[in-house]
DNA sequence: CATGAATGAGCTTTCATTCAT
DNA sequence: GATGAATGAAAGCTCATTCAT
């Protein structure tokens, strides 16, 4: 946690402090990143640095409640009450609202899907485990009523399911920014190439890839 | 690659070098890792690992050539001749072997999913590139021929379905070390363990999570 | 160029780095100079060496334009105003206050030249090369001037009189150094030994070697 | 002095490793050559390197044996019996001869340069002393004859004399390859340059600068 | 509260040379 | 005589962090 005195910084230094963090991490991945070149990027002293933060970890932290933060002033009404809707289409909304998030906020989402995907890193595990409770049990709620309404199968594992919808989730930006927009980007769709995307994976995650003629079980 | 002069040394000594480099690596990451540490592990001078490698990306590069081979060993029959099996249980002999090898060479493995994982990462994107083509051919066969055979769904896009069998590919990995091992660790139920975890998986891209009753599209 | 911190450490510390530095680079040369050595001898931590200076070269080139200030300094009155003295005159004078520099300050004296005389090395080439325009127009004008006033021959290439002028210059300390000074070192008679040396020079430079008696051309 | 190792190697083998070892002195100087690069360049093996040399200094000066026999094989006629011409038709000579040998082994004159320029350096000053003797008695003949003859003004040092002699011998070589090749490279007229550049020295050093005219001493 | 100089451990890499085979 | 692996000191340089002002 930032120590007091970089709360009671004015608004616009924060920012550019934050910008700073935002850029050297992204770009460099926290172990590489230099305090050295994020000061001199924001022209703060070195000395400020440390009596703003803790360490390196810390500014790291704080980024990273920072994007979160940020991502969630992207969650669509329909999540913001997960449970008036449809399960298939809150996760709909989920995945969609993540790459609008990430559409215009790029840095901010890699660092966040690092956090994700490089979880083996002390740093990540930190911040992972922290989060981890919050997260599994929006799911679960989320699952279980699903169950209830028959929405879905009864014989899946809930914690299997938890863990399949999280990494698809990540599956569902990497396909985005490394495939679609890779191959064909074109400014104008960018809505309708995510919707696209997003339902991609729904649609997989509903009927899975088999095809039904065919299949005996 | 390796210079001659390690390809010469006696098996011993090459084993013991690249296995304080799998412990450095797995360790520390890349990045992290410290020549220093890992000259000093296995006992040779800081100037003989130079006459061995360029740098440290090709001691790394090296060793996650090393790590591919081994896992080739681990390769089922069914692998052997993917094409003469059904698409599900090839699918399901990758997913096995790959977590029977990540059981027994658990450093190795951790290396193997970082290079997956964390691809944007310099030096993974590097090697990432390289062997790209390769496997996207190998899926491409498969899914080609499953969808002839009537196997697959045809309506889904070939390259997602690749996107999909990877990312969950390593899911596998990480729901097994993190969720079933970490609950219900049992010594003599390795192999059923990790049957029932793949058949999740296999079942769940199968068949998708929809409850085919409510289900109405 | 030194950065801020250089700049803004206390007359007496900067005197110290620059002393030790050019004990090295006079001792060693580029090359071979070792930062190593300057931060013991001057007893600064590594890392504030590299707070001053960007690497090795800042430092040298640094140096050298410590080393150029100071000869100014040494500049005779004839100097300051070439152009109202006779040719010969102000020739003689720059060769004498170069001498009398390098007499009081060897070592700075000794690197200085090394500019000129190893020309070749990338280092240098880069200093010489920021210099000769000033010292190139310097000497034309001079040499222009006094052409109009007679005082040289009329059919020497001016570019060729330069040269020559340079080569002799460093010649000059060469001789003084190796030959006067080794011979018949005299306490009491440096500055008519730095004068009889100039003026075999000049005089030379002036009328050349052969016998008039028995010129034919 | 290369050991009976070295003498006993195949022409072939020899030559081979002296190109190297010039390539390698010429591109780096004394300080920065490696042998490393040296023995990768001729495909030797390293320890035999230490079988042929003592050490870098051992091949150094061999190299710098072989150079100088190399430019006496460039003597013209008149430099074999140096005391049946006329002082400037000799010193014409060696000038001029020194040019050509430059022009057809630029590597082995830039270093050859280097032993009389850099000659602060330990171990060109180790060098240079060994062959001053010689070539400080060979200008002394030379003088002497000549102011016997009377083609030289009898009021000059000798010891001076030799010292210009030599000092332009080297700004001879400056001036060619930094001004005259520079400006009109023309590779029909290498002859004519050459001795256009010999010419204007050796007119220099017979009647210096001065407008015989306007001159009252 | 701000500053920025100071720190020294740490990094990767190159080097000339030795020596057992 | 030839080989090439072994060596460790030394190189230039970066780092996160501390601390006196």
């Amino acid at each position: 946690m930032p120590k007091g005195t970089f709360l009671n910084l004015p608004e616009l230094k924060r920012q550019l402090i934050e910008e700073a963090a935002l850029d050297e991490f992204a770009t460099w991945g926290f172990d590489n990143a230099s305090i050295n070149r994020i000061v001199a990027d924001c022209q703060i002293a070195k000395g400020s640095f440390y009596q703003y933060f803790e360490d390196k970890k810390d500014l790291y932290k704080h980024l990273l409640s920072c994007i979160a933060h940020k991502k969630i002033e992207y969650i669509s009404p329909v999540l913001q009450n997960p449970m008036a809707h449809d399960f298939f289409t809150v996760l709909q909304e989920m995945y969609r609202s993540g790459l609008a998030f990430a559409q215009e906020n790029p840095k901010a989402a890699l660092i966040g899907n690092q956090v994700f995907k490089n979880r083996e890193h002390p740093i990540h595990r930190e911040v992972f485990d922290e989060s981890k409770e919050t997260a599994v049990a929006f799911y679960q709620n989320l699952i279980a009523l699903a169950i209830e309404r028959g929405e879905l199968r009864t014989d899946i594992d809930v914690r299997f399911m938890i863990h399949i919808l999280m990494s698809l989730n990540v599956a569902t930006f990497e396909y985005y920014f490394e495939v679609v927009k890779g191959a064909d980007f074109n400014i104008t769709k960018i809505d309708e190439d995510i919707m696209e995307t997003v339902n991609l994976f729904i649609d997989f995650i509903r009927r899975g890839i088999s095809d039904p003629i065919g299949e005996k079980i």
